[in-house]
Parts: structure tokens; C-alpha cells; sequence
DNA sequence: CAGAGATTTCAATAAAAAATGAACAAGCGC
DNA sequence: GCGCTTGTTCATTTTTTATTGAAATCTCTG
């Protein structure tokens, strides 16, 4: 990790881009986001101007593709901005500085579908359990009962996280 | 997804035992851990008896390897628990259902670290600012400003959802 | 509207992560 | 202490995930 960004990149980004890059690396890949988008994304928020997708190309050495395929992940969550530059061909890119975007598009993304499911497998828990013989049903009722319990109070949590994110 | 749990295993592991099986794999993958470890913590979850090695092995068809590395995972977070049956020669093991104990675990190992070293990366940064050149200068202080807005803000919710999870 | 530049897509490749299984160690009962 | 059962470790293999790069597509602009 302390080598994530390596010399030969060191050429053309400062010591608090690395500091940066190296900062969104590790926090994006928490919520599952690839090496890739964390540099771009951290390249672009100590930028004090607008990138084109060369720029990132040249500065990052990464390919086009995963250049192209990491500001559409950045633009779908909102944490990247196209600005249109006027007389120039291509676009430029900036980052939304409001971080609270990943964070909201993990919770709709990934949480939000996974405690759906969660709620229809519980549905079909209980039929199964229905069926059990007595000493080990009782068992699975109870361990249902906190399945549910959990899934309630996560249920509970989620709107004031998000509130308090976008506050 | 659906055919995580292989019709082979559906011989020894009850349809219960699947739906619990899938729903914690899905989660504790949330959290970045593997499969295996799912797979054992959703079964002891659903059993309601306490479960040898062996029987993991053997019910799941995964490897000791996997088995032993799982186990000792689940111990150290706290969400397994040793039964020491009298006259059986092998441990068994037994889900907590503190669910909580993910999270905590979580926030423990992975995201208290990586808060740690943003606040150092944090101060490195600042003094890099310093160096630079007054247009950029203003622009890098005011990111950087944002960043500890941020971390503070991670921070003062942090105690919050423990005491939450704890309750 | 032709053609160059810019971007996207996606099959192939590389890198990272997880699972296996055999060698090793620990612990128990005789 | 010896042999057997149980549990751990770790190098190797397998699986999964990310990256590359070349072909296809889109889009300005002259």
C-alpha cells in the first residue's frame, strides 16, 4: 500500500497528489471500488483544475479503459463532474467534493438490495421452519426472531445515516 | 448467487440451513470476507445443536484449510464461540448471535485504522500546501479543509453507531 | 458529411484473493 | 513417551476481480 503509487508515476504527481491518491485508494477500496477509481478520484480532488481523461491517462499511467470505465462509475455516483471547457475538444473532469456520494450510492447500491432479499429469504424461512419437528423448531424461530430484529434496526439506522451524511 | 450452495451439498444441508447460508454470505461479503467464512457462520447460525469441524467440513464440502482459517476468523471476532462437550474429543462450535459483532469488528480492524492513517496523511499534506504557489495554494487548503471536515464528521458518528449496535 | 479525435466496449490478460491439501504441531489416552 | 486423533499453517492451485488494448462507436469541426 505504501508503494501503491510508484516512482515512475512520482515524476508527474506531487508528493500531496500521492498523499491524496493514496488516501482514496484505500477508503473507496472499503466499499468494494477498484484501485483505479480511488487514483482517479483522488487525483481529482487535489486538482486545482479540471483533468481531461489524457490528463488522467498520462499522470495515472493507467489504460484508456480503465480510465473511461472509472469516471462512469464517478459520474453514475455523482462524486464527478463533466465541465464543459469552452474552445477545448475534450471534456474535463472535476470532483464533487461532497464525499457523503459514495457513501449514499453503497447504501443504495449494495445494502439497500441485499436487506431486500434478506427480507424475502426471511419470508421463506419461516414456511420452511413450519415444517420443522418441536425441540428444533422452537431453535429456529428464535434465531429467525433475530434476523428480524437485526434487519428492523438496520432499517431504522439507514435514514438517519443518510440524513446525517447529507446534512 | 443463487447457485452459491451447490445441489451436492443440498444432500446433507436443509433448505433453512441454505437461505442462511446465502444471507450471510452476502453480508459478511459486504465486509469484505470471504465465502467460506459465510458459509460456516450461516450454518452454525440455523443449527441447533453445536457443530464439530468435521461436521463443517463434511455438511459444506469445504477444505480443513478453509475450515480451521473460518473458524479461527469467527473466534476473534467473537461471533463463534468453543463448547466444550464432556466425553467428545473435538471442539464444537456455536454461533453468537450478536450480529453486532460484525460491525464492531469492522469498524475495528478496518475503518478506525484507515481513519488513523488519513490523520496523518492529513498533516503531511498541509505541510506540502504550505509549499505551493498562492492560486493553487488556496485551492489545496480549502480540499484539505474538507477532508478533516469529513473525518470529523466519520468520527464523531463512529461512537454513535457502536453505542447503537451495542444496545 | 468526411474524417480526425475522443470515448466506450469488451475479449484477452494480469493481478489479487480465496480455497485446497499435505506437511507439521498440539494434545489426549493409554 | 508413543501412537492416534484433531487442529493449524502455508505453498500451490483455483477462482474471482481488475486492467489492458484494440476494435467499434460516437462526436465535433472544417
Amino acid at each position: 500500500m505504501n508503494q501503491a503509487v510508484s516512482e515512475e508515476h512520482a515524476r508527474r504527481l506531487s508528493r500531496l497528489d500521492i498523499e491524496a491518491i493514496e488516501m482514496f485508494i484505500s477508503f473507496l477500496k472499503l466499499i468494494g471500488l477498484p484501485k483505479s477509481v480511488g487514483e482517479i478520484y483522488g487525483l481529482l480532488f487535489v486538482s486545482s483544475q479540471p483533468l481531461s481523461m489524457d490528463d488522467l491517462i498520462e499522470k495515472l499511467q493507467i489504460s484508456m479503459g480503465a480510465a473511461s470505465q472509472g469516471l462512469k462509475l464517478l459520474r453514475s455516483v455523482g462524486a464527478v463532474k463533466v465541465v464543459y471547457t469552452p474552445g477545448e475538444r475534450r471534456d474535463h473532469y472535476v470532483a464533487d467534493l461532497e464525499l457523503s456520494k459514495f457513501a449514499a450510492s453503497f447504501i443504495k447500491e449494495e445494502l439497500n438490495p441485499r436487506m431486500q432479499r434478506a427480507l424475502e429469504r426471511i419470508e421463506r424461512m419461516e414456511k420452511e421452519a413450519l415444517l420443522m419437528e418441536e425441540p428444533e423448531k422452537a431453535v429456529a424461530f428464535q434465531r429467525i426472531e433475530r434476523l428480524k430484529h437485526w434487519m428492523e434496526r438496520g432499517q431504522k439506522m439507514m435514514p438517519w445515516i443518510l440524513r446525517f451524511l447529507v446534512s
